[in-house]
DNA sequence: CAGTTTATTGTAATTAAACTACATAGGTCT
DNA sequence: AGACCTATGTAGTTTAATTACAATAAACTG
């Protein structure tokens, strides 16, 4: 936990003196992390001691070391103790709030994300016959990314917005066949209809969504980010980012195991749209 | 920047010795902000004042403030000093690379983005009698996601990933209209005819692409996150993302501008889409 | 309400860390 | 090979941080 917030938690708790050290900081905890003990203590009206206190109430080793948890702290650019946008945020502070939330989603992602199942997603996309990518409703947009990066690599690609064409081509699929499939919730009926569709013909099926949800239960392979909480006016924002970057990972996953020849192909294709672009020298 | 990019980026200007400092730093910045410059020095096998030297030559005050900065840097959780997918990879190399390459360009990206622009594309957005979104290529995706969040705020929107039919829709806006262009370079020739067909038909152009780009120039109004360097195997991943956010950015000032009345209105949204979902106790 | 106890804060001494000045070693150029 | 310059280390100095202890303030009890 960002320890500005520790402070901000625990600060009923503090003594008087204390406290006084714990306004200074939060006041401008930049000020903090490039003053000494002495410094800090004058500017609190505090002895030394009392400051190093302070500092092992919070459970750092020493004022050195607590000035290291406030850097930590104050380099995630979250100034913000409380994220979420509220009624009252100019556009400086909702515009900072969303990037830090996103950001953090990503950070939680990442963490949360299981590595053996990103391998074995990579090893059966890589041996695809055929991929495709679907979901539903903001999801929809999601799949179509994926669309575009693996459309790149010359393997067949599909996706459709129309639940009737997922659902044909759920039946129409067959063994080494791959459809990926994209939900936030992983609670939307239909996508989990798609997902018993096709794995009942033998399609083998990736989900992109959450833990333990139904559409979960109906994957061969399932990989869910772990995302705290949305920013979301009720909509789902930061964890549609982190899909698409686990698509990036996916993409990434599958042209290193294809090897430098394949990269080579790539760069073919990224060449060829030169002709309809600009040049730099503009 | 990050220090640590800092110190993979001068290495090659260090001495011997400091560069023995700079290599045990990199192999374990944990340990390094743990540690006094004595033991630092002792597992480097040089010189405390050599610490020292090495600490200042990176424009640092001295050891403290060193590893102050070490440990923001260490803070965005960015181990990875070097952040491009090589070859030799494995899937949790790739994995976090990818992640933290694309919190680092959010970061930057939040950083250059221009507050004042965000504001003017809001008020242009929430007087707006028609959106239009439109990408091509990868910045299809990031229009049809803009199209899905901004459709549910009962605003006449739409998209076409038809050149064709995205010309002949500016060929027919007229004041009052808004069209919001997408793309990572700027420099798609497509892109920027369709802007100057709006903007001679009336329209207001909102831009999202890099700066002094030909498409940026074409503007009334341009985001351009700055996203220093794309992890990209030749394909943008990491702009398009910061693209995606700044849209949530967008769409969260849309729904603050139109207040809480507004705000009801999208939870009804939501709310209608319950029947279609699987319960939360299954 | 006085006396006792406990928590809080500060003073002074100690220890540890960081930094500076200087010396020496190693390398380079003429 | 000798002079010079850079790089590195040693030892001493300064500064910062911590500890031990004393004093004060607050709270509690008889």
């Amino acid at each position: 936990m960002n320890i500005l917030e520790k402070i901000n938690l625990q600060i009923t708790t503090f003594s008087k003196s204390e406290r006084k050290v714990a306004e200074v900081i939060i006041d401008n905890p930049e000020q903090a992390i490039h003053s000494s003990i002495a410094t800090l203590a004058k500017i609190a009206d505090v002895s030394e001691p009392t400051v190093n206190r302070f500092c092992r109430r919070l459970d750092t080793k020493g004022f050195p070391d607590f000035k290291l948890h406030l850097a930590q702290g104050l380099a995630n650019g979250t100034p913000y103790v409380n994220r979420h946008v509220d009624e009252s945020d100019g556009p400086e502070e909702y515009t900072a709030k969303i990037f830090e939330s996103t950001m953090a989603s990503l950070n939680s992602a990442r963490k949360s994300i299981d590595i053996s199942q990103v391998n074995r997603a990579v090893d059966i996309l890589t041996q695809a016959k055929k991929i495709s990518f679907f979901g539903l409703g903001a999801s929809a947009s999601v799949a179509q990314d994926a669309l575009n990066k693996f459309f790149r690599f010359n393997v067949p690609v599909n996706c459709f917005e129309d639940i009737v064409m997922q659902r044909m081509n759920c039946m129409n699929s067959s063994e080494g066949d791959v459809v990926m499939l994209f939900s936030h919730t992983g609670r939307t009926k239909q996508l989990v209809e798609i997902a018993e569709i096709a794995r009942q013909n033998d399609a083998t099926v990736i989900g992109v969504t959450s833990k333990d949800s139904p559409l979960a239960k109906e994957c061969n392979i399932c990989l869910s980010p772990d995302v705290p909480e949305d920013t979301d006016l009720y909509m789902p924002m930061a964890s549609r980012i982190a899909q698409l970057v686990i698509i990036d990972v996916l993409a990434t996953g599958f042209t290193l195991r294809r090897g430098p020849k394949f990269r080579d192909n790539l760069k073919k294709v990224k060449d060829s749209l030169r002709p309809s672009r600009f040049d730099k020298r503009d």
